[in-house]
RNA sequence: GGGCGCGUAGCUCAGUCGGACAGAGCGUCGGACUUCUAAUCCGAUGGUCGCGGGUUCGAAUCCCGUCGCGCUCUCCA
């Protein structure tokens, strides 16, 4: 579509492709002559103070090494910026162009080709911002609920994060599989099971809040857990003595006591399942753990551990010092009569994940941490390269008015409330903002379905994917289900727009191929082409750190600059060689803005 | 009590591997729809970056202390 540069020449599309990684090589580019630079004046180039500049500096990249310098040199910093600027060329580069000094800090600037290139490659490939293949197969596990009942929202910070790593991972070019790790094998389970064979549907408290599998069962679980405290102590003696049957059976890999199990696992997972899609959070793979029982591979790696340095048979249980590590108490992994325990068996899980992915990213609670730490030291023990493990923790998710959620109490959230609830603000705004409509695009009553269900959901993700999981989110329906500015619904109607625009311009028959960029010149423009050309960046960025929201900042920065764009530069009104170069600016963002909605897990409407 | 995490505007949050006057949105107040979708835009308002020390040319950011909140310290998962 966008053919030559404004200088003319002409490249073959491979290298439009490769040119999607202009920020980044601009950074090089800096790196490079400033080091050069330094060099040259016998100053050293271990910190080059790289950064980039506040939004009002008319620069792209600055650095800030001449306050590093002022003692070595013995010179203010201003003075010293000033020499490296004279010292350095530009001479010879794609993207940095010119050099300059403001106070102490040296500024660097791009060269119109960097925003050529960045028009070219952003308004012509669906894919901007896809990094080159790592050749790395990375394991994303996330969410791993028990499958106790129905999916509440105090753990629906699991599965957007969870799936929003994996989506940033996959795009920053990695071969990424998602996986649930399932546990199976525990006591919850046993309970549930016995509950499930034990009671009738008579002996149950009222009837599912909602007509799919989950429901219903949970009720058999919060039965036996209430019938668990409160019977008769010799009725709660033979119903323990049948749960520990269950477990045994497990442990010795009895295939009857495992299909019990199983039968009830299967159908609540199933509705788990089925709620969690509704996000929409797929999975590749349900690992069970009782694979890692019934392979031998728990066992055998129990045997492994007992003959390490850091082995002790202690009060008849096997246990692992871990004060190396940073852990006063000692980690059992047999019990006293000889079973294993959760952690003994996600241990040979993720030994089978080192076996078959380079790396492996773990999406959990902070709940968690401490057993993700012992994990990982069993693990470094057992001679792994525990570096190609990392985790991502999130905290947890408070209601008003400090309610908890548990599912064997059955309080709390379900997100399937919440969605419905979501999906039914939304409807209501869309009929309400139907009215007002301006646009003659004639919505059915599908498109109000759709654009009900993206927007309402998007929403809900936004909301949580867009905060540092570090943080504790206090969870309220009004902030959550708003609308307008810092939502998902804001950079959807951005994309939205786009695809207006380009609908509008195809019908009026303007083409984006006569493009050329030096006729953007007003700011608007500038700025929008200039936040497109980092998105790279900031995909890498956010890879190395695992952190999915800086991507969803970018996304809502990147609304906001469109947003003025689209206020102050008409496309199909301006005269036809500025509209040209605008319609592919707008294509430009319809991308970049699709991408990143897509790494969060916000689905990119073509109209609402 | 020990370990870890968090504390930024009335509210919800960015910024946190030291750098240019601490940024958004919501709220409040005031403007902009005969103009590609007003789920929009423009302006005003609003902050002892929990508190106290320290390191530094420079600290919301690093160090120490302290207060508050959360998680955790099971032969649970």
């Amino acid at each position: 579509m966008v053919r030559g540069r404004s200088d003319g020449s002409e490249r073959p599309l491979a290298a439009y492709r490769e040119s999607a990684y202009m920020f980044r090589q601009f950074r090089e580019e800096v790196e490079t002559a400033l080091s050069a630079a330094l060099s040259s004046l016998d100053l050293p180039t271990d910190d080059l103070g790289v950064e980039e500049p506040p939004e009002d500096v008319p620069a792209t990249l600055a650095s800030s090494v001449a306050f590093r310098l002022a003692g070595v040199v013995g010179a203010p910093p201003p003075k010293i910026a000033v020499d490296i600027a004279e010292e350095l060329s530009a001479e010879g580069y794609d993207y940095l162009a010119a050099v300059d000094t403001q106070g102490p800090y040296v500024n660097f600037h791009v060269s119109d080709a960097y925003y050529d290139d960045t028009l070219e490659s952003a308004a012509t490939d669906e894919a901007y911002g896809r990094l080159p293949a790592t050749g790395d197969s990375v394991v994303v596990e996330h969410t791993s609920a028990n499958p106790t009942g129905p999916v509440h929202v105090g753990r629906t910070r699991n599965p957007v994060i969870g799936d929003a790593v994996a989506n940033l991972l996959d795009f920053a070019g990695n071969d990424v599989e998602r996986h649930y790790y399932v546990n199976d094998a525990g006591r919850q389970m046993a309970v549930f099971t016995w509950a499930y064979e034990t009671f009738d549907e008579d002996d149950l408290e009222g009837e599912p809040a909602r007509e799919r599998v989950e429901y219903d069962l949970v009720r058999y679980y919060r039965k036996g857990n209430a019938f668990l405290e409160a019977a008769d102590p010799e009725e709660v003696e033979r119903a323990e003595a049948e749960i520990t049957e269950i477990l045994q059976g497990i442990e010795e890999g009895d295939e009857e006591t495992y299909a019990r199990v199983e039968t009830v696992v299967d159908q609540v997972l199933g509705g788990m399942r089925e709620c969690l899609e509704r996000l929409p959070a797929e999975f590749d793979e349900f690992v069970k753990e009782t694979r890692f029982m019934f392979d031998g591979s728990t066992r055998d790696l129990a045997e492994r551990l007992k003959e390490t340095d850091h082995a002790v048979y202690e009060e008849d249980a096997w246990q692992l010092e871990l004060d190396d590590y940073g852990f006063e108490k000692n980690l059992v992994f047999l019990r006293s009569d000889d079973t294993s325990l959760y952690t003994t068996r996600d241990l040979a899980h993720h030994e089978w994940k080192f076996d078959n992915y380079d790396r492996a990213v773990t999406v959990l609670g902070e709940d968690h941490k401490l057993q993700s730490g012992q994990l990982r030291a069993a693990l470094d023990i057992l001679g792994n390269d525990v570096n190609k493990l990392e985790n991502v923790i999130y905290s947890w998710v408070n209601l008003p008015g400090g309610e908890t959620m548990s599912t064997r109490k059955g309080t709390g959230v379900m997100l399937d409330d919440l969605l419905d609830e979501a999906i039914d603000r939304a409807r209501d705004e869309v009929e309400t903002r139907l009215e007002g409509r301006t646009r003659d695009d004639d919505l059915d009553e599908s498109d109000i379905d759709r654009i009900a269900r993206q927007v309402g959901i998007g929403a809900v993700r936004y909301d949580i994917v867009s905060k540092q999981p570090t943080k504790t989110i206090t969870f309220e329906w009004d902030q959550a289900l708003n609308f307008e500015a810092q939502s998902a619904p804001y950079i959807q109607y951005v994309h939205a727009r786009c695809c207006g625009i380009a609908d509008e311009a195809a019908a009026a028959g303007l083409d984006a191929s006569e493009a050329d960029p030096a006729v953007l010149t007003t700011d608007a423009e500038r700025d929008l082409l200039a936040t497109i050309a980092r998105f790279p960046a900031v995909v890498e960025t956010a890879a190395d750190d695992l952190e999915p929201h800086t991507v969803a900042t970018f996304a809502r920065e990147l609304a906001e600059v469109f947003n003025t764009f689209y206020r102050e530069c008409p496309v199909l009104d301006a005269d036809e060689e500025v509209g040209a170069a605008r319609l592919a600016l707008v294509e430009a963002s319809r991308n970049a803005v699709a991408n990143a909605l897509s790494i969060v897990g916000v689905e990119a409407p073509e109209s609402m």
